[in-house]
RNA sequence: GGCGCCUUGGUCAAGCGGUUAAGACUCCAGCCUCUCACGCUGGCUACAUGGGUUCGAAUCCCAUAGGCGUCACCA
């Protein structure tokens, strides 16, 4: 059995789509479950849309992601060069190999020329070029007139290949054109130089979407023209977005955020990112795991597991499962990753790795922190309504009458810590005779001026620190009295 | 429009001729609880439609519908 190799080969936008990473994911997969290589190569024969820095830009997402290339443009591999514009001559000589086995031609047509007959029209041109005596093509080409070479298609029969999610399927060579092979500026089309370096490159297996499945057929045709033996087939369904209208489409922009890069930013950790992302189109067998490490997914993965119908990108799930890493750290480790999503004061960034415990199970992105965490810092404006709780049986009156001995108490603490705080709430609550939920309520609320909190009122206390805690309760006392 | 692919709850998704049609997210209810969250219990919701084949179909076949893709000197 020949050894497996899939590549992951992105044309150079500098923007990482969900969907690509996902695509490079199960590349990676695919070759390190079965002890494989997977490479990177870029693919930038088109030179109007190459973004400068951008093959760095996939690097640095890769390694984010998890997802090593074994060879690419910085990893090396004996089958360099890894980038497509690097690799020229290989194309034309390729082309020229086609040309003299009557497989391709020169052809002369103008991009815009037009047909008038009722004939069957591909893209501008007929089919007259192929016809072309060599006397006329010397001709032309003395005239130094422009050319591309195209393939020729044959005109009858069928192409049929396998698929690993779909079977066979086969497509009427009289729906395929003369692709062009090597562009008017020398540089090879992807349907060309994919199947070039995909065999130079020994590639066994190739995964991409499922855009590609009507053109396979060329490239099926082009191994045969070559006599090389094709390689595996996959093509996974794209991953699709929900609008706010409920319809369907593949993910984009409105969606929201839809590169790897945005959900880095909005404060996801890479490792549920691409945990999520596998999952969107793949599912283990004979389990039920969700969460997967790196190493699990490579374990775990196999072709079978993958899906051939499209999957939504379900924000939700996402949340969920991001809150599920959160989970799992240390209080050191969130905090330390969560620190750069945070901006706080020389008090609360002493107390951070405890503050970020309490966050821990409550936010499903980094970026959810700070608001979370802003009345720590600044206290929201007083709101009479919050002391009015029916549950807990509180009132305005009821609120005074408890803040003000439990300002006592509070002063009365003289280790500023969550012992000692939780001690002395503890021991003023028991003095009331109260429902612990009765004196906490106007205490919690009185504190930071809100109804929900991260934590409770000895947590708070402690956040606060001592003098914070009793100018805001006292401030809280002045405006019950007013009203 | 031609060609191709797809179709199990709102979403992801098991299932490969015989099941009470898994599981997860979301949502709802309850418990826990000083709020929220976590955790725990429980609940709602699905085989696109119509024909076959078969003793028996979510599973196989054919139509229909809908969705998506493709028809570039972009990938």
């Amino acid at each position: 059995m020949t050894r497996v190799r899939t590549r992951f080969a992105p044309s150079p936008t500098g923007f990482m789509h969900i969907g690509n990473l996902r695509t490079a994911l199960y590349a990676y997969l695919l070759a390190k479950s079965s002890g494989g290589d997977f490479i990177l190569r870029i693919e930038d024969t088109d030179r109007a849309r190459y973004v400068e820095g951008a093959v760095e830009f996939i690097e640095k997402t890769l390694e984010a992601a998890h997802i090593i290339p074994d060879e690419g443009p910085h990893h090396g591999g004996k089958f360099a060069p890894y980038v497509q514009s690097e690799r020229m001559p290989i194309y034309k000589k390729y082309a020229e190999q086609l040309i003299e086995s009557g497989h391709a031609y020169r052809c002369f047509c103008q991009q815009s020329e037009e047909q008038s007959d009722g004939e069957k029209k591909f893209g501008g041109y007929d089919r007259h070029c192929r016809d072309l005596s060599q006397a006329e093509i010397e001709k032309n080409l003395a005239d130094g007139l422009p050319y591309v070479i195209r393939q020729k298609m044959p005109l009858a029969g069928e192409t049929t290949f396998f698929d690993v999610l779909h079977g066979n399927i086969t497509i009427a060579n009289s729906e395929l054109e003369d692709q062009v092979l090597l562009k008017r500026d020398g540089m090879p089309t992807y349907n060309f130089a994919n199947v070039i370096d995909d065999h130079l490159m020994e590639v066994s297996h190739i995964i991409r979407g499922t855009e590609f499945i009507t053109s396979t057929p060329k490239h099926v045709l082009l191994y045969q023209f070559f006599g090389w033996e094709p390689p595996t087939f996959i093509h996974p369904a794209p991953v699709m977005g929900k609008a706010a209208d409920g319809t369907i489409s593949k993910l984009s922009k409105r969606h929201g955020a839809t590169s790897f890069n945005d959900l880095i930013q909005a404060g996801y950790l890479p490792e549920a990112i691409t945990n999520y992302v596998a999952l969107l189109g793949w599912s283990p067998k004979n389990s039920n795991q969700e969460i997967f490490s790196m190493d699990e997914l490579i374990a775990a993965f196999s072709l079978e597991g993958l899906s051939k119908s499209p999957a939504v990108f379900d924000y939700d799930k996402l949340d969920w499962m991001s809150g599920e890493y959160f989970k799992r750290m240390s209080d050191e480790q969130f905090a330390d990753s969560a620190r750069s999503f945070v901006e706080l004061d020389d008090n609360l960034s002493s107390k951070w790795t405890f503050l970020a415990g309490l966050l821990k199970t409550r936010v499903s992105k980094l970026s959810d922190i700070q608001p979370a965490i802003r009345f720590l810092i600044e206290k929201p404006p007083f709101d009479a309504e919050l002391f009015v709780n029916k549950k807990n049986k509180i009132t305005v009156e009821k609120s005074i009458e408890i803040i003000t001995p439990a300002l006592g108490a509070i002063e009365a603490i003289d280790d500023w810590t969550l012992e000692t705080i939780g001690a002395a709430i503890a021991a003023f609550t028991t003095s009331t005779g109260l429902k612990v939920g009765t004196v906490m309520w106007p205490l919690r609320v009185g504190l930071s001026g809100q109804k929900v909190t991260p934590g409770g009122v000895n947590e708070i206390l402690y956040l606060l620190g001592k003098k914070n805690s009793i100018a805001r309760l006292n401030e809280t006392l002045d405006n019950l009295r007013a009203l």
